[in-house]
DNA sequence: AGAAATGACGTTAGCGCTAACGTAAAACCT
DNA sequence: AGGTTTTACGTTAGCGCTAACGTCATTTCT
């Protein structure tokens, strides 16, 4: 447990002013090369590093990034968010991470305490917010992106994808397909709104055709393969005339259901339609492809930190982009004889 | 963009000193009741929140707790993550995370940033870390604890499991059930050296018998469902005489693997025998549970968050924890016959 | 050569808080 | 009553840096 070193201790070994180690450490100008490379050896030897508690008071800005997902377990925050740390740590951003639980009063606890630090952005996931968080986000003029979901009227900035336009575009696949009796299957509601906006929207196309949902089952908060096979199971054995297609939250769910209407002898998809969401890497190893919609998760990252580190850096940006979602024609559906 | 409202503007219009006020937001003593609320009150209206950056900067240390882990694909280090996060929130700290990407360079540099921050504590994944890391960490007396992976001798604490143990254990079962051909399946060596750990005791549990690898394939970096599939399907393509027993990196390799098997036409487990690691959540929803591992990360995460908050309060705590692994005897595992 | 511009530094005044130490009045003792 | 403790404040001096503005020697220009 040796004192920490500070800049005063470096400006005494090196016989110079405080504001000497201060530019040399920060490459700035004001100070000759010679010089420059003496203290910056001196400050290593001495094991220095800048007080960065120190330089984001004196600066009053911080290279703070918060981010705030819902739950980081399934990939689709992952990757999010792994799409963005490279291009933050490239640009000497450094990120705190908040993980909600997909509750918007911890998400507005976690925005009060994470303006405390003066962060130089925040990441926002989905469009759906507090009165309260939008409020101070809106006076605080912290830029703020909101990901993955998309609004035409972001607190700031917005990159994402139209939930309800794509449970439209799925909708339409599957009428194209003939399929009479959709079910869902999800999490209990008031959990994942984007979620409820691509039911919303398979819901409107199915009733374009006359066509109402047999059954909306929803399980415990986590979308995962258990929850799917769980929730399949008990929306099955409810049903006395079974649905012919069954629309899953996501991709693991959808797997989980896959293996409860195999383990129910519904082979599938002669007798039952299995649609997923996301577009999740487990389905480049099963035998048979899951139907689902391939999401940009990786680019939503990527495109949200170049937005808020034009927008910090002052340039113009665009407030909302709107990314596609492609849908991916799987062997889990198929065309259905006029009934 | 209002301008931001600061202590002082607390304390003028409340007609008090800023100290008043600093007492009534950290509700310490030294002030009224009545005064307290007055003062509460009037910072909620105004919209002021201290500033944490300069709090930290006058009490000399944060509340960051910096967290580091290799990946936040697979459920391993998500679930260690979420073990500690509730127990970290609910004594006021805040996490922030660095992804690495199993490089050891890019955890030292975070390190070097991290330790700028004035952080309260540090959370590591592994127990393997640059010398330059190792250093600076004991010299600057953070408390830091060691999760994921067990040694006697860590940095400062350590809260995991045995794995090369863990591999002996497997390998003990699998020899039991008289496999003869073992293989395994991993990502390229230099990578994860858990992994590389239990390989080891595998290989030493299968050598008592006299046995040797018949084949080791590594793929790229990601242990996801794909890298599994791809890597069997080369496995088995490159061998004339095949392993009567694959074992893989984790469940989701195991899992791509077994369907890399049966597109081969090789019956699990009558022609091959199939073991994973980590128990996932998958394995429940499987019409054949894998062989696995159970490893206990949400519950690593809960210890390690406890014992790192209880160095920081200054008491004591036991430097190492050792937590066990439990062996699921799935059904992709059968007893072989002598041949 | 003399004025003006250009380094290469140092000095001063904060950034927004808190710890530590006042100080005066009220409450408590014997 | 007179002293002692307690309570409720205020004042001062930093925490470790940086921005902004000196100052003085060089260089550059005309």
């Amino acid at each position: 447990m040796e004192k920490r070193v500070s800049i005063e201790d470096v400006a005494a070994a090196a016989g110079v002013s405080i504001m000497s180690v201060s530019r040399a450490m920060r490459d700035v100008e004001g100070i000759s090369q010679e010089k420059r490379e003496q203290i910056l050896n001196l400050a290593r030897s001495l094991g220095y590093y800048p007080n960065r508690v120190a330089v984001s008071l004196a600066a009053s800005s911080s290279n703070l990034i918060g981010v705030s997902v819902p739950t980081l377990f399934g990939t689709v925050f992952s990757e999010i968010y792994d799409g963005m740390r490279a291009n933050f740590e490239r640009n000497g951003f450094a990120t705190m991470i908040d993980v909600s639980d997909y509750s918007l009063t911890h998400e507005e606890a976690w925005v009060e305490r994470m303006i405390s630090w003066r962060p130089a952005g925040l990441i926002l996931s989905g469009v759906d917010h507090s009165e309260l968080t939008r409020d101070r986000l809106t006076k605080s003029n912290i830029p703020v992106v909101e990901v993955w979901d998309y609004t035409d009227t972001p607190i700031d900035l917005c990159v994402g994808i139209d939930h309800f336009q794509s449970g439209v575009e799925m909708g339409d696949y599957l009428t194209s397909l003939n399929y009479q009796r959709p079910a869902y299957v999800g999490v209990k509601s008031g959990v994942d709104p984007r979620a409820e906006r691509r039911l919303a929207g398979l819901r409107q196309s199915f009733e374009k055709q006359g066509t109402q949902f047999c059954a909306v089952e929803r399980s415990a908060p986590d979308a995962t393969f258990e929850s799917g096979f769980l929730a399949t199971k008990r929306l099955l054995s409810a049903l006395d005339s079974k649905p012919d297609v069954i629309c899953f939250l996501n991709d693991n769910m959808a797997f989980g259901g896959l293996m409860a209407c195999e383990g129910a002898g519904m082979s599938c998809p002669a007798q039952i339609g299995i649609v997923g969401y996301n577009g999740l890497n487990i389905n480049e190893v099963l035998p048979k492809r899951i139907t689902t919609s391939i999401t940009p998760r990786r680019k939503i990252g990527e495109i949200a930190a170049q937005v808020l580190i034009a927008k910090i850096l002052g340039a113009a940006t665009q407030p909302a982009t709107k990314l596609k979602v492609i849908i991916e024609k799987g062997e889990t559906t198929k065309l259905q004889g006029i009934g």
